[in-house]
DNA sequence: CATGAATGAGGGTTCATTCAT
DNA sequence: GATGAATGAACCCTCATTCAT
């Protein structure tokens, strides 16, 4: 039987750039009532946080609901079920970063300027949103399952590597450097040390017995990712 | 894992580095002796083909049980719990990794020889031991809150450190590598680059239309990591 | 997600005419422990008593749990879940009456004596297994879905048809009966005739204000099949 | 059904038998007049189907608003809730075919005349009319709960019954048909044939290989209705 | 040592209904 | 009158674990 209901509504929020101020409001004397708008960015900003945390089969819909401080009911009414809000969440998390990446408006800059300032934003955009890193983490070890069937998402990169290359090219040109460097690998390289640092280091201060949390230490990372980075680029 | 259930047993099983010849066995004329061990060493396979391919939740102990081909009882007979059993595949996990690096015999090669060896090794063990990042994967999702209780487990590392740094110090008084380096830095970049690449690939995959999972990028990539740390050590 | 794993078990109990015995065992002593056989009898009359009740969609498995004393997960562990205990059902609901019906051994009768036989049984055990008419009906409201699904169910039949059809031939050679009639209609009529009445007497008893419920109106209705079957039979 | 929800409103229309022109309107150049009774009547129209398909529980609300094309909110403001709809649903379709019935003007014609029309016509009425036979399932298999509320059942159906005892007089005087013939078994017989033929022809067409749904074996039913009912009131 | 039946605590999801606008 | 957001009570099902044999 199980005859299942085809879900009617998706989300409605096209940019999620803004999710930390979902639960900002210009009336915030009325604060949960039929409010569409902000209750389904509420269960967006409290789903990528569950996801992130503890992956898609850990993630808890009660859970969700309970910091989205809304009823359990209305995570169906407004996204269809567990699978769809992972979705959305996933979707969301991509168009943000790409949304902030693309105001640092990289194509303005010299090519030294421009490198160092992906990097550093790349990195400090992992730090600050680690829900990031963790909503990658769970969808690639579901093989990316769940990103594959969104349409949009390679639309949503090429952009980025439209303007590495520009920069490598300007860089190459200007004898900055090496020519002839693949801006999907540059980006890669970029993601692989800062992503790898944030998320492996509870293993990796345990193993090594150094406390990879501290602020010296995250620091320090940073500016070791531009080192190798530029290392790399040396002509 | 939320659930802390209180752990009753602990694996008995110390080394847990040949974990991949867990089902063979030496003696075959002698097909019911040993078979104490035999099924533990077939339940911790399976266990860490399951733990590192659906995560901690997502392993169910019904599927490890299917996979050694043994009764679900036993599983508890031999490891206690869900918990212990994760504990005992997350130990031999990194005491695989480590049995094997300690055979490079890094003290006896050329500084950049043994460099080349040790990422060219770590890459190649990433490559054909995929439940070893899946494993990291998941302990780093709950930060390393079973790691933390091995006691042995700084112990395992420091004798990697000390090699690399020998390596280093070495290299540097030749005049081959820059002088100063951190050993755990230059580990953990190597691990880096090859571990997000690997667990990553999935969504990357996705995003730059690319196939990554292509002998050809997956070789280009190894490269890539060599090139990037030697870049990197370049005085 | 969701990934559906296959259900592994199925009802092995092949013939479940005998589903009201299901609960009587030689030891009466230790009621319900360990049993795997009765649980699984018993949770198939429950289920078989809750499915007619209610209807597929109307059916509680927590009734049907409580209905049978046993814990709700067992009904998992023996047939699978909801939809594949209601088709364990359906098939024992027919193999019960065709198994009675072959135990009348009509082919061993007279014409007369096994058409009278024939419709006495079937009023008959209409009226002993509620539960087999609550069963067809919802089944029909669900347009056969799953009976479709159920391979044996023709070969089941055919010996009806058979004998049936042996019946009447003789009866026309005998001149007992107008020749020409199609088994399949006369099995239909008869059943028709019983079903209709025994299902829809609520409501009939309702509009013509006339308690069918009463024995005395029950068995001139059986008396009625018989006059009408004869009737359309007669030469 | 289980849990009894209080009736708080109750169906406004007397007069159901027009369900079928519910959506159409009698002034097309006035749309937004009367758009109220218009409401109610498609919201009638959709429910019967929704109940007639799926059975009072497994009907849904959201189901028959969307059919109806209204907001559900509509629904309790017209009919106060699913079980007083059901109600208005289940007196509607009573009242439809036995206003039907009425205009068949059975005392005009010959007794056997007045009965092949009868025949002809429940068994047409039955073919074109699905959710009747749907509605009195469902109602049956809650053993007319409903039903036994609604005050006027039964004077709707003694004209019907008094029509087939005048058909049933004037006929044994006539020596057309056998004396003392009860007109409710009669009215009974045709509709178990006709009913049950069509409310079990899925699971009949599967268990006998033959597909009832065809229109020749409809067809042929249908006679063999006439058929039968004459054979039995024959002298 | 080994088996598989049994269990209780949730997990995701759906439903009829009410409430604020 | 009409809209759709909000709710709590189930409902089907799953899981890690224990118990009897």
């Amino acid at each position: 039987m199980s005859e299942a209901r085809t879900v009617k509504r998706r989300a409605k929020n096209a940019d999620l750039a803004n999710i930390d101020q979902a639960s900002s409001r210009a009336t915030p004397e009325r604060p949960r009532l039929r409010d569409a708008e902000r209750t389904s960015k509420a269960i967006l900003a409290a789903a990528t946080k569950e996801f992130a945390e503890r992956g898609y089969g850990g993630a808890r819909v009660d859970a969700i609901a309970e910091r989205a401080k809304i009823n359990k009911r209305m995570l169906y009414h407004y996204f269809g079920g567990k699978d769809a809000l992972y979705v959305a969440v996933l979707e969301g998390s991509y168009i943000a970063i790409r949304s902030a990446e693309a105001r640092l408006d990289l194509s303005h800059r010299s090519p030294v300027e421009g490198m160092r300032e992906l990097v550093v934003f790349t990195w400090q955009y992992f730090l600050d949103h680690p829900e990031f890193l963790g909503i990658l983490s769970t969808e690639n070890m579901h093989k990316a399952r769940f990103l594959k069937r969104s349409a949009r998402i390679f639309e949503l990169h090429s952009p980025l590597v439209s303007e590495i290359s520009d920069l490598l090219d300007r860089g190459a040109a200007a004898g900055d450097f090496r020519p002839g460097c693949d801006p999907v690998k540059i980006y890669m390289s970029i993601a692989a040390l800062g992503s790898f640092f944030l998320t492996n280091r509870w293993t990796l201060s345990t193993i090594f017995r150094r406390n990879l949390s501290d602020k010296a230490e995250i620091d320090a990372w940073g500016e070791h990712i531009v080192d190798v980075i530029f290392a790399y680029l040396r002509p």
